[in-house]
DNA sequence: ATGACTCAGGAACTGAGA
């Protein structure tokens, strides 16, 4: 079973590369964030076409979330509980039946909290929250769960090319960072840091700057396993070289296989 | 200066992103 996250930075602007990226990394299961459109406007038939069942949680300009699956979806449920006011649409999670049981898909895109001494922030923190309140709930069924998704955290030094640059920001404060980590420390494994100790695993590059070119990188899109999840991991990886297409996404696919039996 | 970011909305710009 390959899972895989992808922050696709408007889901028409970027429908070609998501079909070409399909039919090359051919995932089972993918989270796609920041479609940037209602779920009138998501370009539902050609990904069909590709095997596809379709489930987002859109919104007009900004966020959106959507759940492709090659298995029919049992259940699927749009936003995150713990605050009836956020009107952001950044969650859809799903479950699919495989031969060992089930398996549930949450595609998050975490706020980004930019400036960190506006209210933005304190959303961000919030929300992270409300995510672990989720996992909490979720790790109880003990079966295997992936969190996917732009968490918008860089997690450590390792994970961004000039620390120092980013000691201010949102991404990197030591606040989110202690937030992630109080999520990890539910019981959650980061996939590439279990396939990988190596720094530079970068999964964005600003449009700003050349930091394409430079490599100047940061690693925010990640995949968490449960336990139960995380037994079954047998590969892991970033498909960066989506970020040398013509006009791409400043986000690159990241993925995953489980052997589910 | 040999160059300077990309999206949606909507028709010149702004807000958001990270």
């Amino acid at each position: 079973m390959r899972i895989a996250t992808w922050n696709v930075n408007s889901v028409r602007q970027r429908l070609d590369h998501l079909l070409a990226w399909l039919q090359e990394r051919a995932p089972d299961i993918v989270c796609l964030q920041e479609i940037k459109c209602v779920d009138e406007a998501f370009p539902r038939e050609p990904i069909e076409a590709l095997g596809y069942h379709v489930e987002t949680h859109g919104q007009k300009t900004f966020n959106g979330v959507a759940l492709l699956s090659k298995i029919r979806l049992d259940h699927h449920s749009r936003g995150l509980d713990g605050d009836d006011g956020d009107l952001h649409a950044r969650f859809i999670d799903g479950e699919v039946s495989h031969r060992g049981g089930a398996l549930r898909v949450a595609c998050l895109y975490l706020p980004n909290g930019n400036p960190p001494d506006t209210e933005k922030y304190p959303y961000k923190i919030k929300w992270m929250e409300r995510l672990s309140d989720y996992a909490r709930k979720q790790l109880k069924d003990e079966q295997p769960l992936v969190l996917a998704g732009d968490f918008n955290v860089i997690p450590s030094a390792d994970d961004v090319y000039n620390p120092a640059a980013w000691a201010g920001d949102a991404l990197f404060l030591p606040k989110t960072r202690e937030r992630f980590r109080a999520l990890l420390d539910l019981g959650f494994t980061d996939a590439i840091r279990a396939a990988t100790d190596a720094p530079g695993q970068y999964t964005f590059w600003d449009y700003q700057g050349g930091a394409w070119p430079k490599n100047n990188g940061i690693r925010i899109d990640h995949l968490l396993l449960s336990p139960q999840a995380a037994d079954r991991l047998v590969a892991a990886g970033i498909d960066r070289h989506v970020r040398g297409w013509e006009k791409a996404s400043d986000h690159v696919p990241v993925w995953i296989d489980l052997d589910l039996g």
